[in-house]
DNA sequence: CTCTATTATCACCGATGAGTGACATACGCA
DNA sequence: TGCGTATGTCACTCATCGGTGATAATAGAG
């Protein structure tokens, strides 16, 4: 539980959006509001409406911190150098995304509250990190040949799609559509089907 | 808005189950309650407690209305005669579900609170259509072969995995991952893509 | 017709929700 | 040193929530 230091208006904010980012990832949405917040927090509402001015400026900001969550999560697989074709490079997308998606409840919360609950605010969030996620595309590909005789646009969304949906499933559920996703061989599994679907749709050079 | 006819019990009752499944398919769990249900089934609260145990046996009975929504949807798919290889199978499983959950917004609002308020009760329902749904392909299958090079229930877990995402997300923004889908012609754009992926993976007998 | 059991309604409880106005406290500037 | 303002606290309103006990109305059995 955050906690703010007294008279000091930087570190209670810091603590009231801490607090909130701690119980999203925990519970989601659903029991969500100005008095749990205050009290996790530990400090009084009035004080999430004068900085805040309510709940949807908590989200915001929340917003604010996850801003470049495509860009950093996906930084790293950039180091493995070139992809040595289209192939290659959605496989290690469709991966990295997995894998981060995976390790980050919050982020998987704010995801299937966007699916049950649609607001121009939740999709703000989502849009952000999918902006960072073509940003990343288009830095990884280089000047990698997009396939042009298939709709690549249309199949990485429903690749994306897939893995955001399995691992919403698997976070609330423990398996995916028939699929045990429990441990770490139960995962390998399905990273396996992923990357024969990808490769199977985007060739591979031999 | 459902109403009662009086001193009919079994009435009352369906008026109630329909009502609930007015609500969440219009507003979802969101402000899902028994005050609400009773005003909007026209009756007293206490008739939900006395008939249904409260909120939880509603949403059992509704299950009850859904138990075989997979094989009720799927079915006119087995009028098509046998299909010519496993990536039809697949590829007719594919289009058929697509379609019967973007048509029902009832459907898409349990799986959407599924993926952000996981339940048990939840769950059996989510369990049913699934069971349901092998069940479809183990009949339309006949003696069909199916792949034995590829892991086929985790490639189709992926493939539903992601038609279930797409809808949920064009349901609440009216676009998935960047792709637009407001209307026919955007959906069928879709549509190509997700069967290039299954033909791609499944391969095609020419 | 009378009586009983089912059906339906009403009035209430305690808890909790969001939101606000008034008040207390302490920091920093003049 | 004193004062103003930023910061924090408290107490309250009003609405709604899930849940329950008592009571009214009516249909059907005898």
């Amino acid at each position: 539980m955050a906690q703010a230091r007294n008279r000091d208006r930087a570190a209670t904010e810091r603590a009231i959006i801490d607090a909130a980012k701690e119980m999203l990832a925990r519970d989601g949405f659903q029991n969500f509001g100005v008095n749990a917040l205050a009290r996790e927090a530990g400090c009084d509402k009035q004080l999430i409406y004068r900085y805040f001015e309510g709940l949807d400026g908590v989200i915001d900001a929340i917003g604010g911190d996850l801003a470049n969550w495509s860009r950093d999560r996906l930084r790293p697989l950039l180091a493995l150098g070139r992809p040595a074709d289209y192939a290659e490079l959605i496989e290690r997308l469709a991966l990295g995304l997995l894998q981060a998606f995976r390790v980050d409840p919050l982020v998987q919360r704010i995801k299937a509250w966007e699916f049950s609950a649609p607001s121009p605010q939740l999709a703000r969030l989502s849009a952000a990190r999918s902006r960072g996620l073509v940003e990343w595309v288009i830095e990884a590909r280089g000047d990698l040949e997009m396939p042009s005789d298939i709709d690549a646009p249309a199949i990485n969304a429903a690749i994306i799609a897939s893995i955001e949906a399995i691992v919403l499933s698997a976070a609330g559920a423990g398996h995916a559509y028939g699929i045990p996703l429990r441990n770490e061989e139960e995962w390998e599994r399905m990273r396996r089907a992923l990357k024969a679907l990808i490769r199977a749709v985007y060739g591979q050079r031999r």
